[in-house]
DNA sequence: GCCAAAAGTGAAGTATCCTTCACCTTTCAA
DNA sequence: TTGAAAGGTGAAGGATACTTCACTTTTGGC
């Protein structure tokens, strides 16, 4: 079943979902097509598990971050977070890109609301510990437009091949402190 | 052939990418099936015939609003221009995202590419424009993480239905420009 | 009114693909 | 050793799709 779920990861990446066929799978899988169906109703659960598995994997780690940086200021912690969320896109930049652009096919827009709103909720807790640094009025909306601003830029960089530029990490923290620190003065 | 392109959008919309086939779409256009071949070669240049039209619909409003607030400080133009931005996205917001998702399919990160260059060389004529204003060293670097970051929130107010939230355009400008205008104190 | 070119039609050919299921192989407790 | 349960196999069924092309309809210049 690990070699089914990796399998799915590579056709994934090279072929994308249109071409991602049980036959090709299961090839790749070095197994038969019959086996696919014994741990997957079908072909778009066994994408949504490899999925699930990479979020769950992307979200601990950013939990975890979050955890282990608890009682620093927020510009450290922050860095933090991005800088393991970088960490585990490069660790397979291809597989970020493809899994986005299939669960999108596969679950539309539905599926983007549910990623907005894990993402939003786990930057909400943060900001609201550090709510006496910050002078935001709608930590909803701020945390809704940081979370999807970070990954839009992170995102774009995945996927033409940037995420190792060297100012990178840099430049996507100042984005975000920057807006969620000085934000007030427009107020 | 404008009933067509209408007709795939609607099936775009409201199918999906992986439903739409072309006799769906030659039905709902009230033509044959055989007509779509003689004006595109085949389904996927379908879409991209629907993607261009859009694309440059958009960049074209773009376009415009730069050159109609030639002059002007930075903060009322970027104001201005994605004021402009979240105009066309508000009279189709689910095709933009449909669009979206079905090119990334088509093709794969390539199409991201293109879209990326093309806005960060928009915004980077911007900015040159207003260089004096800034102190912005990698100017490429800053236009990519402008664009991405505008198109992240943007993408996500649509896909989620919230592009008419009151405080959506502020909330982004000073995103940008908070960004574009306070990074310096770091260099 | 005529006719040739352009536009339109849709049944049929060809190609995959997903999924099932009857059968085979391995595992392992008794 | 045995035999049943669990795991694995892959050919075949059933369905749908894209694209073509011989044929019909419309258009528009003369």
């Amino acid at each position: 079943m690990e070699a089914i779920l990796e399998a799915t990861s590579q056709v994934l990446v090279d072929q994308g979902y249109a071409k991602l066929t049980t036959t090709r799978v299961a090839e790749r899988a070095g197994v038969s097509v019959g086996s696919l169906y014994q741990y997957f109703n079908d072909k778009a659960d066994l994408v949504r598990a490899v999925h699930r598995i990479y979020i769950g994997h992307a979200f601990g780690a950013l939990r975890a971050e979050a955890l282990r940086s608890d009682g620093a200021r927020l510009r450290p912690r922050i860095e933090a977070m991005l800088s393991a969320l970088l960490k585990i896109k490069s660790a397979r930049p291809a597989l970020s890109t493809a899994l986005h652009a299939t669960m999108l096919e596969l679950d539309g827009p539905a599926y983007l609301k549910r990623m907005i709103d894990q993402t939003q909720a786990l930057l909400r807790q943060l900001l609201e510990a550090h709510r006496d640094e910050l002078a935001i009025k709608d930590l909803d909306l701020a945390s809704f437009v940081a979370t999807n601003a970070v990954d839009g830029v992170i995102g774009a960089a995945v996927a033409t091949g940037q995420l190792d530029h060297p100012d990178l990490l840099e430049a996507v923290t100042q984005l975000l402190v920057g807006y969620l620190e000085g934000h007030a003065p427009r107020g």
